[in-house]
DNA sequence: CGTCGGCTTTGACGTGCGTCAAGGGCGGGC
DNA sequence: GCCCGCCCTTGACGCACGTCAAAGCCGACG
């Protein structure tokens, strides 16, 4: 059983153009949920780990975040700290060029980590927003490269972080420098299909927890198009759209279409 | 004063198409090259790193292999075993996408660390491309970790080239997904302009390696657009171009191209 | 020194998607 | 229950860039 205590407001996740900061950490310690326990303990920074190493991760968690729908975890700039694995929610990541465009980096289910960004470097590079009541677990990430250093097992698996991170944005390219809107957006609902049924959700029907104009942003179209792109799916019976409640009907066609070469 | 002595063909580098694989492995020993006496020091993963920490990455480095153009240094699906530092010369790396289209991922000079996209996996996720004759230094990954776990200032370069090809890819997502042809060229320009000052050469007036095309597909543009806007910069008196030598004539009006909003 | 192939330039034309605008749906707050 | 604001859809239109085609350039190689 978990129970929520509100102990602080946390710093790095203020909204500093909002008075009323709305984030909450929680002290894990009293809330006791430990990786153990977890449910995504196999997606997320322990998987694959034996006893012995779980238990160094599970000293590492020693807070979590409560976000509400739209607060900002951490934002451009700000210094780096920690990675926060996502427990429960989800968010967005955003980049901010400075001709003031801004683009939508990436989303983030449960199990993922995110703020891999400011690894290595100073500051955060990016924006990370909750898209719904979400709860991370805040992993300080100098007490976790000192954990890799003693543990191999745990050093991989920062490596493999970093590295799939690194792949998943060289698809993301692909997508944005080759691909069609239809392509795009096929991808893009192929993608999270995957991801829910990797959770244990439906990967036939699932809801979007993001507007048009963001999925816009993060595949580098429109509102306009990302929404005729979803009427013209459901014309051709690919998909059933009810604002965003998605229904895959023709999973083998959306695949062919992400497989056609133009 | 360097020698060079071949001693065998190098197995990850061969291109199986072709019968004659031209890359030849160097025996760093015998070549009398170390990291101490590289130029390139302060740019590569030994920046910033003590006298004994520099001295690890030394040891670390047994060999280095010698690419002609055109050779390929490594590539898609083959087993990740290192990371290789270009000494001289320059490379592009290719995604390949399942539908048969390809996209440069980069274009890596002196100093630059490729094959990250493997770490953590156990295959190279992209294509490693010679664009003129080309030496690197080869990092065994495994000891390379190793290393990473004794050192903190060697982990913590590990890091950072990591979280920096992360950083680096985000500006491309940001290219590809918002920005006009003539911006993408500008900050394709630009970026070039940089890097060849920070590596001691002319950040006016410079060589391109790659061919219209190469540019394009890194640019998500077509081969035409490419040259077309380059013939549009020099008519604006923004560049002089001839062939792949270009001189950057009013860098200014340059950077107002990239900075503005549309 | 001439030929050949790959790279580049330029033009003409088509179109996919952005832009602008109007209207409808839906959920949250009073 | 009603209103308001945000989100979504759809249409009309234009433009930036892709496509197709032709011709010039340049370096490699015989």
């Amino acid at each position: 059983m978990q129970v929520a205590v509100m102990l602080q407001t946390a710093r790095p996740c203020q909204d500093f153009a909002t008075p009323q900061p709305r984030t909450v950490l929680l002290d894990v310690k009293r809330v006791q949920v430990t990786c153990q326990t977890c449910k995504l303990q196999n997606l997320c920074l322990s998987e694959g780990l034996d006893a012995e190493a779980k238990s160094h991760i599970d000293e590492l968690v020693t807070a979590r975040i409560r976000l509400r729908k739209g607060d900002t975890l951490f934002r451009t700039g700000i210094p780096f700290t920690s990675l926060y694995a996502i427990r429960s929610g989800s968010c967005k990541t955003v980049s901010l060029s400075e001709n003031g465009h801004d683009q939508v980096a990436g989303y983030h289910m449960p199990g993922e980590i995110i703020g891999t960004d400011g690894v290595g470097t100073d500051a955060h590079a990016c924006q990370a927003v909750a898209l719904e009541d979400t709860e991370v677990c805040v992993l300080p990430f100098e007490r976790l490269a000192a954990l890799s250093r003693q543990n191999r097992q745990v050093q991989h698996n920062l490596h493999r972080l970093l590295s799939r991170e690194i792949a998943r944005e060289r698809v993301l390219m692909l997508l944005l420098g080759t691909m069609h809107a239809e392509q795009r957006l096929a991808v893009f609902l192929l993608d999270l299909s995957q991801r829910y049924q990797v959770l244990g959700y439906s990967s036939c029907e699932f809801v979007l927890r993001m507007t048009r104009e963001e999925i816009g942003s993060y595949l580098g179209l429109t509102l306009e198009t990302v929404s005729r792109v979803f009427s013209r799916f459901q014309r051709e019976g690919l998909v059933q759209v009810q604002g965003r409640v998605v229904k895959l009907l023709d999973r083998a066609s959306v695949k062919r279409l992400v497989d056609s070469s133009d």
